[in-house]
RNA sequence: ACGCCUGUAGCUCAGUGGAUAGAGCGUCAGCCUCCGGAGCUGAAAGCGGUGGUUCGAUUCCACUCAGGCGUACCA
């Protein structure tokens, strides 16, 4: 039990005794919420439990507020004290924060590793973007907080399976047929007119260029159309096989790769339509099939299979969405970006009229980003000419950097990448101040050792006193329940920004408190400090998917 | 016109139904006989606006102003 759920349970406890003894009346109780009071003099936890249960227990805040504290009797507890309109502040003693550290030196680099009774198995879908180019930077916040997002969870006991959608079916496959086509035979000084909606990326001409040192001119005479039908199997397992490499290379791992083709080919399309028809979620209007989306929430009807019998993008999704529950995820989670909120309706709509709870999709929308380079916005890629892609960016500040800055704002606020800061070696950025603390405390590990000087993880923990000390014992006692907390809201910024806030507190003892050439005892004790500081931040960067180097 | 997100210090952003709203950059003032100065210490400076709910609102609600994104038989 941590010190808040004995705290809590004590208050309840002095409660129903002074209910019992006729003190207050009795009446429906609030929960607890205990809170780090927000200055010191305050005592080490607070609880405003007094104010919300006075209406209830018809008494003043500070009258059930004073009954509490005459019948509370809590271990660790030295003093609690009532303040201001009711609050009741709680002063610890000391050994609550040495058992404290001594559990989280015994849990070592598994402190963080949280375990859940029964998870949900929940997916994470993220990125999918269409493998018809390389990823931009938009896509690139996408990957990090997903992935992120997905080691957040993992480590908060869920049971979470990563996916991508591979859209490999649709016009945009042609599009790119026709693009490495017309770029391939311009390789050969063929005649060939660029398609209209093609992709004028540079990457397609590296395409067209590989396809040529693989297979030289075997498809230089062929039939056009055999031709486009070739180059669409070529260049998509190309264009596929580039992102895996690149997502791989950001730290972004995948479990299942999912083709959008597999759906058409397995006629999961014309089943669902079926099944809908045959629910009367869906109906003919116009030629088309139509998805009575209105039904369950949505603006209007959505066409599901057009006119021309061509299924909309929206058919195979909702086939898709099928897939996923069939494959018996109770819950499913996508991350899509902000250009894409305006679908969130018509797919809930869709997971509704499937005969799902629409609660159980999950749809984290994504805001956009921006580059700054020296306070410029940076539109374009100066070599291309296109938007910045991943791999640019990646190549300008490192992929712990890119990750660092990518996850570490609310996906709710759209982000201001600062390129310049963000290939500075100094404490002005934010990852190398972090992974710069994780490198002082192997350096002093490293001395330690060379000097043979060992650590006895069950040395005596009194000896530390200062105040940096005992802040950071204090906020590596809360790691655990922050991340439960970011996990339960998808928010994995707030690990960046406490991994920041440790590094500091560290940076701070390490400027006032000395490991080396102090007395045994005092060693010992800091020893066992920093190490579980460097475990703490080790384990905080690998949720990050930022390294966390001994050595800078 | 409607929908989603955002509006907190000069700038970029955290944060919370509660007791004196935090950090970095920038500005100003300090710290290297010392385990890595890629570091530390200090100062000035702020919740877009109007109402409402509440014992208490920067936080919740309504309206309003401002910015971003979106409203396809595109994907």
């Amino acid at each position: 039990m941590s010190i808040k759920e004995t705290l809590a349970s004590s208050i309840l406890e002095a409660t129903q005794k002074a209910i019992a003894m006729g003190t207050i009346k009795d009446g429906k109780l609030p929960e607890v919420l205990l809170t780090v009071p927000p200055q010191k003099e305050f005592g080490d936890f607070a609880t405003n439990f007094a104010m919300q249960a006075a209406k209830a227990l018809h008494c003043s805040p500070r009258v059930l507020a004073q009954a509490l504290v005459d019948n509370l009797a809590a271990p660790y507890v030295e003093k609690a004290e009532i303040a201001g309109p009711g609050f009741i502040n709680f002063y610890l003693k000391q050994d609550w924060l040495y058992e404290l550290l001594e559990k989280i030196v015994k849990a070592g680099d598994e402190y963080g590793n949280l375990k859940q009774e029964n998870p949900e198995k929940i997916q994470l879908e993220y990125v999918s973007a269409n493998p018809t180019g390389p990823l931009h930077v938009g896509h690139g916040r996408g990957a990090a907080v997903g992935s992120a997002l997905a080691n957040l969870m993992l480590a908060a006991g869920y049971n979470v399976e990563r996916e991508y959608y591979i859209n490999d079916a649709g016009n945009q496959m042609d599009n790119l047929a026709a693009s490495v086509n017309a770029r391939y035979l311009a390789l050969f000084a063929v005649e060939c007119e660029f398609p209209e909606n093609g992709y004028h990326g540079t990457d397609i001409i590296d395409t067209a260029t590989r396809i040529k040192a693989k297979y030289g001119d075997k498809f230089v005479k062929m039939d056009e159309a055999e031709r486009l039908a070739q180059f669409k199997i070529l260049a998509k397992e190309e264009k596929l096989a580039a992102l895996k490499e690149d997502l791989k290379a950001f730290n972004c791992e995948f479990d299942v790769w999912f083709s959008e083709q597999t759906l058409h080919d397995a006629n999961c399309i014309k089943e669902v339509c079926d099944y809908l028809l045959g629910t009367g979620d869906m109906y003919e209007k116009d030629g088309a099939l139509w998805l009575k989306s209105s039904a369950y929430g949505d603006d209007k009807d959505r066409v599901v299979i057009r006119d021309n019998g061509v299924p909309t993008y929206l058919a195979a999704d909702i086939a898709y969405h099928r897939n996923k529950f069939q494959r018996g995820f109770d819950r499913v989670i996508n991350l899509w970006g902000a250009d894409h909120h305006g679908y969130i309706a018509r797919m809930k709509a869709a997971v509704g009229a499937l005969g799902y709870k629409p609660e159980q999709l999950e749809v984290l929308i994504l805001q956009m980003v921006s580059l700054y380079r020296d306070g410029e916005l940076v539109k374009m890629s100066k070599r291309t000419g296109k938007s910045v892609t991943l791999n640019e960016l990646v190549e300008e500040v490192g992929t712990d950097a890119a990750r660092y800055f990518f996850i570490m704002r609310s996906i709710d606020s759209q982000l201001d990448f600062d390129l310049t800061l963000a290939t500075e070696h100094s404490s002005d950025n934010p990852v190398y101040y972090v992974q710069y603390a994780n490198a002082r405390i192997c350096s002093i590990m490293h001395q330690m050792s060379e000097e043979g000087i060992g650590i006895d993880l069950n040395a005596p923990l009194n000896s530390l006193t200062e105040e940096v000390e005992i802040d950071l014992i204090k906020k590596l006692g809360e790691y655990e329940e922050l991340i439960a907390s970011s996990a339960r809201e998808r928010a994995p910024h707030r690990i960046a920004h406490y991994a920041y806030d440790l590094a500091g507190m560290f940076h701070s003892f390490y400027n006032q408190c000395r490991v080396l050439g102090v007395n045994k005892d005092v060693q010992q004790a800091r020893l066992l400090l920093i190490q579980a500081v460097g475990h703490t931040l080790k384990h905080s960067l690998s949720i990050l998917g930022v390294s966390a180097p001994e050595h800078m």
